[in-house]
DNA sequence: AATTTTATTGAGAATGAATCTCAACTGCAT
DNA sequence: ATGCAGTTGAGATTCATTCTCAATAAAATT
């Protein structure tokens, strides 16, 4: 967490931008949080202990921590966009069960190496990637097959 | 064009829906379309000719195309949802330029290969994939290379 | 430490894509 | 042709996200 705040500092005098009071308590709940989270989540959490955080400044908050690389949009679920940091720099697969919701993380680093490869073949840059696959846990296959008798 | 729409009689009377005018009009608009779509670009297309289709009604069929499975959702642009239509079942990665919007589109055998194995690993059953990369196109990145000078 | 400059904030209004409502309408089976 | 669903267009509604603006707070300057 230290780490963060020193990076975000940096980020943000870089860009003549102020090191505020409601920006460190969004930091502190979005590092304190692990897993994925959304605006709503995360305003409610913050409320927990501070009364005094808008919406609007963690809708603009966000995209600061998006471009200083601390968190990155990973997904979209119920119409609502979802985000996650970024530990290292480890990309994500995500797997979306339609059924119960569950988001099963894996490391993709064989995937990524191809990824890459069609990316240089097209000259194109890769900043983000964003890699899911939506269909049925384990869990909700068993319980499909199990109700179809 | 032909197969589309016997594929989508059978679909509705399979689910006791009704193959009305307006679905008609849109399921031809989709398939004279190469490429993607949004629900903006798709209505304009059919008012051109056709006064009378409403937005929600496209809103309406879009459920039902995919069900089908003759379009899926591809991405989000522009915070408005985007579809194409699948030909024969081919799934696509996308790069996305996040200077210019472009979408590239390439095949992704291989990478689905990797993608299907983690899946397996996991008891996950694959009905959707979703693979994008953001970043810079080969102009974006040779213009923005000019500009830092 | 006080002052000036400039970015930032909260609250609520505004936007805009997607969904819903409902009375009028249209396929389609008989 | 008739009747029963399912369907439609138009506009209202929802809800996530963005914007506006006067009040405020952080940094820079003195």
């Amino acid at each position: 967490m230290k780490n963060e705040k020193v990076l975000y500092r940096e980020y943000l005098k870089s860009k003549n931008l102020k090191l505020t009071k409601p920006r460190c308590v969004i930091l502190a709940a979005i590092f304190e949080n692990h897993g994925h989270f959304n605006v709503d989540e995360l305003y409610e959490q913050i409320r927990e202990k501070h009364k005094n955080v808008s919406r609007a400044t963690i809708y603009r908050t966000i995209p600061l921590l998006i471009e200083s690389g601390m968190i990155r949009q990973s997904l979209r679920c119920e119409s609502k966009d979802i985000y996650e940091h970024t530990y290292g720099n480890e990309n994500h697969l995500h797997f979306i069960c339609t059924n119960c919701g569950k988001i099963i993380e894996t490391s993709f680093s064989k995937v990524a190496d191809q990824i890459d490869k069609l990316a240089k073949n097209e000259g194109f840059e890769i900043t983000e990637y964003s890699l899911a696959a939506r269909g049925l846990c384990k869990k909700c296959k068993k319980k499909e097959l199990k109700s179809e008798k």
